[in-house]
DNA sequence: TTGACATGTGACCATTCGGTCACCTATTCT
DNA sequence: AGAATAGGTGACCGAATGGTCACATGTCAA
């Protein structure tokens, strides 16, 4: 699997960008703080822990029998550069300019 | 189920990457040309498309009987947009650095 | 050194997801 | 009108995912 893959599969989980969201507030929380935030047994928790650190979404650092998380913010950036990168190069702007034309001619019928 | 939590799912699957690729180096695909290009069934494609729609990711038209198919970089943008924006007030350059600390210290031992 | 605490592992179950198919509707072309 | 073409629906199945638990390891502190 592809490391992007590992990220986008990371991504896709609200519980795991809760996660995200709460290391940001507080970087450098413990598996069991992070647990008392969020509704769910630790064991849960863990197990996505260890899919945003599988992602290198989350970097850890042991203290003790402590292990510390941390927020990585790069492989965001870094899906960020793919992707808006290529809508941009000559090609973005058209795009924009092509949404706009359909929700004026068509305000309602796109779902 | 939120806006974004359809974006992340939409873009979580590798098919659907694929198909904005494709979409990005032709523009405006209808189904059935998008098919001949993923090795897998109509249907597989048009569930896809459908989440992919769903999501905001891509804009339809109709055109006979034919519907055509169309990229829309705005949630992408938007994702960016809200998790950059987030990390990098007043954060990222402290995460990164923090980052950078931690491969120096620790070199391979954060899995 | 004993007990409490923080984290880890493997199995397990319910739900979701990716993909296919039989069958159907709508549009175009002759 | 009738055949061919483009797209759509609902059910279905195997695989992956989210979440929990019993149990185990490692660490601190009295």
């Amino acid at each position: 699997m592809s490391d992007d893959d590992l990220v986008f599969k990371a991504l896709a989980d609200p519980t795991r960008r809760a996660l995200l969201d709460r290391l940001f507030v507080r970087d450098g929380q413990t598996l069991t703080e992070l647990e008392a935030e969020l509704a769910m047994t630790r064991f849960g928790v863990m197990k996505h822990l260890r899919l945003l650190e599988d992602a290198g979404l989350v970097v850890t650092r042991r203290r003790g029998r402590e292990k510390l998380h941390f927020l990585n913010p790069v492989p965001i950036r870094l899906i960020h550069d793919r992707w808006i990168d290529k809508y941009t190069e000559g090609h973005a702007a058209a795009l924009l300019d092509l949404k706009a034309e359909l929700e004026r001619d068509e305000p309602e019928e796109n779902r």
